[in-house]
RNA sequence: GGGAAGAUUCCCGAGCGGCUAAAGGGAGCAGACUGUAAAUCUGCCGUCUUCGACUUCGGUGGUUCGAAUCCACCUCUUCCCA
């Protein structure tokens, strides 16, 4: 029996596994550019590349989506140029799908050069200092422009730690915004996600969950968590969240990939997942490993012959040791930022699939636990 | 043979009587990184277990309350003239 929710020609989800301990679902996402299984942790390509990854490499080791970045992409090259070239599938030659952000976690991350209000946000450009104004219909155009498969919606991300009074307004302004992004959308080709906010308030959360559940059509995201906030806090948001969401739509928890947050996040009921922070410490020396995290730029790894993963099978693992990958960090040769991202994004990948095959034989909380205990050393709390 | 400049902590290089264990780079070592203003940023970087103590600025000997800094000689380096 399918249980699929069909929105539109081009998009639905179906659910074709829940994990009978813990809920956690295994679906797969069908948009125009091709299906999503999931849960799927998505590499971030700000600038239309994922950072010194070839995209023929980044189908090797099997990524089915990627993200890019409204803010970034407007700025340079310009949307325009987006269009004209046929498109960001064209432009970045990528045939698989594409989410792009829509800005809303700059106007967060690039704070001092902002002012926010109602109709939307005046910013000077990291660039060049000169002077731009997003709202969320201008946002909504160019998305439209790049043509990216899934559209987050123009959202207002909060700090950790910021007051009640100004998370709520920017919770309600959210809302606001996530109205007129629907009002100004008319592309059946691109499914818009919502994003709910709140910080880390229960009632405003739980009120944005409801209410963007209300516009929510094949998908839903959790935004402004992992911005600081311990991780107990962040889970016990997720668990507040998961009796709200649309049954049977993707939720995608926005900025996270640590391969304890996945776990987690998957068990709390989510089902997609992007982060910078594989390719950012790949670039920094850093990989992650099935026995955990490796800094590979350290001494000690000075004359060590081995390979970074021997449970990897990516190009990285198969054909360098780590003593070869240290010489690279330390030589700042181009070559260690490729092939350490090629990794850790290999890593991810495999991470959600083990998890998507766990989920199918009902055997999530073992493959937890015994993630954990190679990855962290050590046993988790239940 | 004659003249000139110089020798500083792993390297380069500032300092030119006390505020100097000695600027700044580099190298080295470690840490951070979570919807990418990040191939970035932070810390350590003479020795000892910390406050602190001790040993350092080519060598030796002086001047001085006090010297990497001034003087003498020595050693070595570089440059110019024969």
């Amino acid at each position: 029996m399918c249980n699929c929710q069909k929105t539109n020609e081009n998009f639905s989800y179906d659910i074709i596994k829940t994990d009978k301990h813990t809920g956690a679902r295994r679906g797969v996402l069908h948009t125009p550019h091709g299906d999503i299984q999931t849960p799927i942790f998505m590499p971030v390509g700000t600038a239309a590349t994922v950072k010194s990854v070839l995209p023929s490499t980044l189908k090797e080791i099997e990524a089915q989506i990627i993200l890019s970045n409204t803010y970034h992409l407007y700025l340079r090259p310009g949307s325009d140029i987006v269009e004209k070239a046929g498109g960001l599938h064209k432009f970045m030659n990528w045939d698989r799908p594409i989410l792009t952000d829509s800005g809303g976690f700059q106007v967060f991350s690039l704070g001092a050069l902002r002012k926010i209000s109602d109709d939307g946000v005046i910013f000077n450009s990291h660039i060049d200092g000169s002077r731009h104004i997003f709202t969320p219909e201008s946002v909504m155009e160019i998305e439209r422009q790049l043509g990216a498969d899934i559209v987050m919606a123009f959202d207002e991300c909060t700090a950790f730690g910021t007051e009640y009074a100004e998370s709520k307004i920017a919770m309600e302004r959210t809302l606001k915004w996530l109205k007129r992004c629907f009002e100004s959308k008319h592309n059946d080709k691109q499914m818009l996600f919502p994003i709910i906010q709140g910080n880390m308030y229960e009632d405003l959360r739980i009120e944005s969950v409801k209410a963007t559940s209300e516009f929510a059509q094949c998908g839903i995201a959790i935004g402004g968590l992992s911005v600081g906030e311990p991780a107990e806090v962040m889970y016990k948001m997720l668990d507040l969240l998961q009796p709200f969401y649309p049954e049977k739509m993707p939720r995608y928890l926005m900025g996270v990939g640590t391969p304890d947050y996945i776990i987690e996040g998957v068990m709390r009921g989510v089902d997609m997942f992007d982060c910078v922070l594989p390719t950012r410490i790949a670039r920094n020396g850093t990989a992650m490993t099935s026995n955990g995290s490796v800094t590979v730029r350290n001494a000690n790894y000075k004359e060590d012959f081995t390979t970074l993963d021997s449970e990897c099978d990516c190009y990285c693992c198969k054909n360098f040791t780590k003593a070869y990958l240290r010489h690279l960090v330390n030589t700042n040769e181009i070559l260690a930022c490729t092939l350490l991202s090629i990794h850790n994004i290999r890593f991810l990948l495999k991470l959600t699939e083990n998890i998507r095959k766990a989920i199918e034989n009902d055997n999530l909380l073992e493959f937890r636990k015994q993630f954990y205990e190679k990855y962290y050393g050590k046993l988790l709390q239940n």
